[in-house]
DNA sequence: AAGGCGGGGTT
DNA sequence: AACCCAGCCTT
């Protein structure tokens, strides 16, 4: 593979993205702040850069630095982490720079070695940070280097079944840069070898990807066979008060949404089921939302009370919709809010 | 080795 | 509506 290819090429179409440390800055000198790399990387994870770029800026504003995060309560951070999915990412993220402050002086450890050794740092993620920030010889594997990679060399079965034999590969192909070599790379699976379209005429890698010869390079990788999602039924209830404030309360600590803020829900069954609410009263119906996870689809029948005498709720608060964005609300229940109408 | 774990952009 | 994104962790 023509991984001084790769370099030309990067050092006229790198993507210019806020996290990054371009060519041209890093020619001049200029060295790779971990933290806003490992930030930005754990954003990054099973996340588009167009969805990250407002997050990035909001986290770093708030918190410049690993000192500062890991002195956040994991509420603050939840709160911010809101809408962005996968919220485990979140508790390790404050996990990890707890870790850091603590054990390692604030400095991030420099190889992937050590890193992958911290919360949320996984095989990915330990690469990427130790060869852009310390040009550390490694093979960087996300998502899109799967892509390239399986096209490259025409990979005849689903990636996650020869993923190591790709990292083995690309091993053998690192460059001195090797930061701007797995950036490189992931631009080009970004920009060029997308899912759907492979523009081999302006790719860097043309001369000796196998896919090219083939009719259609996309028709690689691959693909596993995907299982259904199933659908699964619930209610929800949203409760008001006089003021129109509005009953809320965290989620379990551990498995879907954990530790986040939601309102009061139905178990989530197989089947469709009546509903049953948790105080007497007139509930308002507010119709169906529907909500896809990533192994299953939520219908939620929405409904609404307004309460008089509100004290008998426990282990719960009462929040002004004005001030939604102060709680942590992952998306399925502002959802919700929005559905009823009072927030 | 397989499955749980969000949400949104793109096509 | 399907695909998939700078994956990690648990079982």
């Amino acid at each position: 593979m023509d991984s001084a290819a790769v370099l030309r090429w990067y050092d006229r179409y790198a993507r210019d993205l806020a996290w990054r440390t371009g060519p041209a800055e890093r020619a001049r000198g200029d060295a790779p702040d971990p933290y806003r790399v490992w930030l930005s990387e754990v954003m990054l994870q099973q996340t588009t850069v167009a969805t990250v770029g407002r997050y990035f800026a909001r986290f770093t504003s708030l918190w410049p630095t690993v000192f500062d995060l890991a002195a956040a309560p994991l509420d603050a951070v939840l709160v911010e982490w809101a809408g962005l999915g996968y919220y485990a990412r979140a508790r390790n993220l404050h996990a990890c720079a707890v870790a850091v402050v603590e054990h390692h002086d604030g400095v991030f450890p420099k190889t992937s070695n050590a890193l992958q050794a911290l919360p949320g740092i996984g095989a990915y993620t330990s690469a990427a940070i130790a060869a852009i920030c310390h040009d550390e010889p490694i093979a960087v594997l996300d998502g899109n280097l799967d892509r390239v990679l399986a096209r490259y060399y025409r990979l005849d079965v689903p990636v996650r079944e020869a993923k190591e034999t790709l990292r083995a590969a690309l091993q053998t192909v690192i460059p001195a840069r090797a930061g701007d070599f797995a950036q490189a790379m992931m631009d080009i699976g970004a920009t060029i070898c997308t899912p759907r379209k492979a523009l081999c005429t302006s790719c860097p890698l043309r001369s000796g990807c196998l896919a090219r010869t083939t009719e259609n390079p996309t028709l690689f990788p691959i693909k596993a066979q995907k299982t259904e999602r199933p659908t699964r039924y619930g209610h929800a209830f949203v409760m008001f008060d006089g003021d129109g404030d509005i009953f809320l309360e965290t989620r379990p600590d551990k498995g879907l949404l954990a530790k986040m803020t939601q309102t009061p829900t139905s178990e989530w069954t197989a089947r469709p089921s009546d509903p049953r609410f948790p105080c007497p009263g007139y509930w308002q119906p507010h119709g169906r939302i529907v909500h896809v996870f990533t192994h299953f689809r939520l219908e939620l029948e929405v409904w609404s009370i307004k309460l008089v005498d509100a004290a008998a709720l426990e282990h719960g608060w009462w929040a002004d919709p004005r001030a939604f964005g102060r709680e942590a609300l992952p998306t399925l229940f502002r959802k919700v809010l929005a559905q009823s109408g009072l927030a």
